[in-house]
DNA sequence: TGCATATGGTTCGACGTAGAACTATATAAT
DNA sequence: ATTATATAGTTCTACGTCGAACCATATGCA
């Protein structure tokens, strides 16, 4: 984002603590852009009425393993209950995963992946990956590798530090 | 995202193009983690009814310029211009902004940065940089500045050769 | 047992985002 | 000059997201 850089908006007391709010304020603005990119490039793969954010409740289920409660995948993807219990709905509706009781917790529900689901999951990401291929190549690949250890340091890092 | 990693599901023709897609795939998601963390340390840093969206056209307009049209704004956020037209609508009802009519052109319009628009932004930026520096440390900072150089070059690569 | 509190999910209303259709002005072609 | 086409903005509608209020069940405590 480059900011001014001379420092002279943001000076509080302590603006720069220690560094340059301008450099932090560039990066996560990159970083967005970069999420906005990719996502509208996964979006491009995915059919009709099937969002991204649908996409990763299957693939989280994929991967992480179905048969949990929609309050656990909601804060497994960070987003409030209802949104989760709509996009659920979503799934449901399509026939990509069943919702059902869970015999142990009258209050809470069961999301299990269906057939179809698993299948539509294998069929989204081998559409991006062949899409994935035409825009990234090795270069990028070597980008990619050497941020991988940074990037994922500091995601934990905002994941454990975040207040909220 | 850590996908299988074991090549097993998303095996086209030509699935892994000279590359694994899962790799991709997990840098991808890592960032969309982060860009959705930073967005929320913002959001938590703007008043009322500012949406970081909203905040990120003040900045754009002050380190941009103001003076420019709505549909210039828009692809330049890379958001459709009707979005733009009710984002304007936002700031213009908080006094951020003026819209203005172009003098040059009767189908255009022109937005100028107003006194409190200015003001609001540079008070935002202080109190983003004070979020920031109680959750970004120097090990962070490092992290960043180590990944900037390939972050822009990639955000700059995957906006060239976007297919939209 | 009975009551308070916590937790899982849903409903409601508001808002940001976006595609499609539309109006108005500008530009190009004949 | 007239007509076709392109461009700037708006409106309409649909959808994802989310806070707040709400209901039902579960748990802790007296």
């Amino acid at each position: 984002m480059s900011e001014q850089g001379n420092g002279k908006d943001g000076d509080g007391p302590n603006a720069n603590a220690g560094g340059n709010p301008a450099e932090v304020f560039g990066f996560f603005t990159e970083i967005g852009i970069i999420s906005q990119l990719s996502n509208a490039m996964l979006a491009a793969c995915l059919p009709d009425g099937v969002h991204p954010s649908h996409f990763a409740i299957l693939n989280h289920l994929t991967q992480r393993g179905d048969g949990r409660s929609p309050n656990r995948i909601a804060s497994a993807m960070q987003v409030p209950k209802n949104t989760m219990t709509h996009s659920l709905k979503v799934l449901e509706g399509r026939g990509l995963i069943a919702v059902e009781p869970d015999p142990d917790d009258g209050r809470a529900k069961i999301v299990m992946l269906t057939d179809a689901g698993r299948q539509f999951r294998s069929e989204a990401i081998a559409a991006t990956a062949a899409m994935f291929g035409k825009v990234i190549g090795p270069e990028q690949r070597d980008q990619m590798r050497r941020m991988q250890p940074d990037l994922a340091a500091l995601r934990k890092h905002l994941d454990d530090n975040r207040q909220t």
